[in-house]
DNA sequence: AATCGTGGTGGAACGTGTTCCAAATTATGC
DNA sequence: GCATAATTTGGAACACGTTCCACCACGATT
């Protein structure tokens, strides 16, 4: 996995600094995963980078960008994890359940990581555009490709389908926000996703 | 230490420090309203509003409690005005659409207010529950009233229609933070909207 | 009226994101 | 191999949210 960044998909520069970038989004992730958004501090993460601050601000404009770089570089590996096998169930609603369960698993099992991602993600303005689209891109792959049910054929998407996958991914954001924040629970977010996919998807 | 907690507009406290506290949130307001979430410094939130910093902080702990007060009195003023007419349309989408386009216009009338009060919104963790609260309810109870077309009787609510509220609620939350950060326009967002109501209430 | 206690004031100080800069280091063209 | 350009470094400095503190003001109690 070409660390750098996949989304704006830079393979640009030389090796030493595509090494600096990968350092500096390790150091984040590390940071992230054990303290959160708080302690992903600037100075913190160019320390662990071995890098010096003002390299780090020339590599990321911003904390938020940073972010919401790794954020990017998480959601790609998820969706291709995902997409790479068939999702079970017999309807749509149960299929698309299947894989936000699973995606809430496994964000369950790092609180820390995704209220870091998740905050920086809530907080980007229009200069992390490009960003932030990987990451809506990689969520509606995620959630149409379970609505099909695995199949690899990605050109039979109607519009319908990107509009429902659309929907499903804000409600699926605030869900995340307020769990997130710490302003329902795992288990009111499950039973809240549920419902609104079944509300969406009455096949 | 009776005062500070907002939430819902308390008449707490004596005369002068209800003033104090409408002198705050006004402040907070009109900063909001000319220079968004970076206009409103603590520090300047203070001086316009005659009080000292530490005052400030005495009646809410942090520029998210403030902001989230503010939008929590926008809701309502805003869902009282709203709920004390008859709501247009002939089907539930219409109606809900109605509404929630009265708001977007009102919103997009002031991007920056709507701006600073969104960011905190979304960055408010569970220390700013209470106020949180507010909005929610309030939100929850105008896009309940548009769908049962105005009728006083808030009774009858089942909770299907609460579940739908819900989800429109968040749809129109993530096709805020989607504007209000500059990713997509005005145009997009009420594009948007429509079609996720058409698809959550198919009447 | 004197006292007391709650809350207000003014301002210093700290933490962290961000900016800036001069000096050192590395890469590039000849 | 050298001259020049580009990048990195180390660190100072600044902005703003937040905390803290010593002192002052005013209303209630005696």
């Amino acid at each position: 996995m070409s660390i750098a960044n996949s989304a704006t998909s830079e393979d640009v520069g030389s090796a030493a600094q595509r090494e600096r970038r990968k350092r500096i989004l390790d150091a984040t992730y590390e940071l992230a995963k054990s303290g959160g958004f708080d302690a992903v501090q600037m100075r913190a993460v160019a320390e662990q980078a071995d890098v010096a601050l003002g390299t780090l601000y020339r590599y990321f404009p911003s904390k938020i960008h940073l972010l919401v770089s790794a954020l990017g570089r998480q959601f790609e590996e998820a969706s291709a994890r995902l997409n790479e096998r068939d999702i079970p169930g017999d309807t749509q609603a149960e299929r698309v359940l299947y894989v936000l369960k699973r995606m809430a698993r496994g964000m369950q099992g790092d609180p820390k990581l995704t209220e870091a991602l998740t905050r920086a993600f809530m907080f980007a303005d229009s200069s992390v555009t490009n960003e932030i689209h990987v990451v809506g891109m990689a969520m509606t792959s995620i959630v149409t490709h379970a609505m099909h049910g695995g199949v690899p054929d990605e050109g039979a998407l109607t519009e319908e389908d990107v509009a429902i996958a659309r929907v499903i991914g804000d409600v699926w954001l605030s869900a995340l926000v307020a769990w997130v924040t710490g302003r329902s629970t795992a288990a009111d977010t499950a039973t809240h996703m549920e419902k609104a996919v079944h509300l969406i998807l009455r096949d």
